[in-house]
DNA sequence: CAATACCAAGCAAGCGCTTGGTTTGTAAAC
DNA sequence: GTTTACAAACCAAGCGCTTGCTTGGTATTG
């Protein structure tokens, strides 16, 4: 029992150390904006505010106040509002790949591979990037057609790496089900998390999540 | 294999049939308009056109349109626009409360029971409902906080029917997660069907869908 | 001494909703 | 069977406000 809690808090410490160095190096690679930067404030501000009441409930005004700056000023920034969200789900995207992959290197069998990513999607969704996951799928109509385009061409590498492990996992025999369904199911199961999931109150970890996901897989 | 595709076919107008009965029986109790008024038109419309573009960027002029009126002649009908989204919600609630009661009266044993509601809640989503399903659990947050209330406690007694079978289903032994957590698992899951699954397209069926759906339940 | 970041002011368009008046449906009164 | 009465349904016009975005100019920074 002490041992599992002091291996679990290792284990996250583990998760949140190599998050920090994925962010750097992406920021590092001008992949995404820092957050201490200018640009990268703004962001993190839109994707609570997006979040909190919307893309069309919120103002390029309250985008503004939210940084404290004139809401004209932020078109130097940007060209047109729908821009700043399109950043907030290009950068989010790029930056969830990027731990996905580290989840799926620090595993070697399919199943902790698969375990790894539903870890690392409950993370980002409930997590520092959470509100900018849930914006990704609550607000995605928003966008315009042509910034769709641009951003489902980033989801589909993303949306691989799953398939890839899922697939394995079906010709292992351990998944009956198709990955593509498994994954859809997956998808709206772990986004709709961010509706309900507080992990003060409750006493549901993320692991204790997680496992309740590969439990409801039999898994 | 001649004789499946007729008890399906058999089976899926039973649904329908059934279906209709319990629409019919609550317009006459005055708990959800006629599609073929003058405000069921209107609703049917709305949430057609909330789906398809959001409701804050349908405006009463998209609204007093689709129907073939003038704009402000939709205000004899509903005081704001808001109480349109909000009825569009209430009537949904209310029909697929019955909707579902009616699943689970059609079922002897609880896993008959959860496979039923599986699979009237994927009929509500993909079927013609599926626009006013969509609104609710997407719109959400453009409700005001007074509504949100109100459709929040018709809410509850439409989980509750979920919450009863699966925690049956967990003192038989044969769930092993949380009954809650898996509840807000398949709202999930199930809700997102409606933005990838398309029928007429891939060959998977309702049916199919289903059994997808309790096979990763390992049911 | 550029380039970058910002401000103050405001424009044009679109928004939800209101207003005053007309048409339509219905049913009793004669 | 026409008339009268009245409410519900609807139209044409537009008001007041908010929206995303522009403009012309001023600090700030390397």
């Amino acid at each position: 029992m002490f041992q599992v809690e002091l291996k679990a808090s290792y284990a996250n410490r583990t998760v949140l150390v190599s998050q920090n160095q994925i962010l750097q190096s992406l920021i590092a690679e001008n992949l995404v904006s820092d957050p201490n930067g200018a640009r990268g404030r703004l962001l993190t501000e839109a994707a609570r505010l997006f979040r909190e009441k919307g893309y069309e409930r919120t103002t390029v005004r309250d985008l503004a106040a939210a940084v404290g700056i004139q809401s004209g000023s932020l078109f130097h920034h940007f060209r047109t509002k729908e821009e700043i969200l399109k950043a907030v789900m290009v950068e989010t995207i790029r930056l969830n790949t990027a731990l996905m992959q580290a989840a799926l290197e620090a595993a070697d069998t399919n199943r902790k591979k698969l375990r790894g990513l539903v870890r690392a999607e409950l993370e980002s969704i409930n997590g520092q990037t959470g509100e900018a996951m849930a914006v990704l799928v609550f607000e995605w109509r928003s966008l315009s057609a042509a910034s769709q385009v641009e951003v489902l061409e980033l989801r589909d590498i993303y949306e691989k790496l799953w398939l890839d492990v899922l697939e394995s996992l079906k010709h292992e025999g351990a998944l009956e089900a198709d990955p593509f369904v498994v994954r859809r199911m997956l998808t709206g199961a772990l986004s709709w998390t961010v509706t309900w999931y507080k992990p003060e109150r409750g006493g549901l970890t993320l692991d204790g999540l997680t496992d309740q996901v590969m439990a409801m897989m039999a898994l």
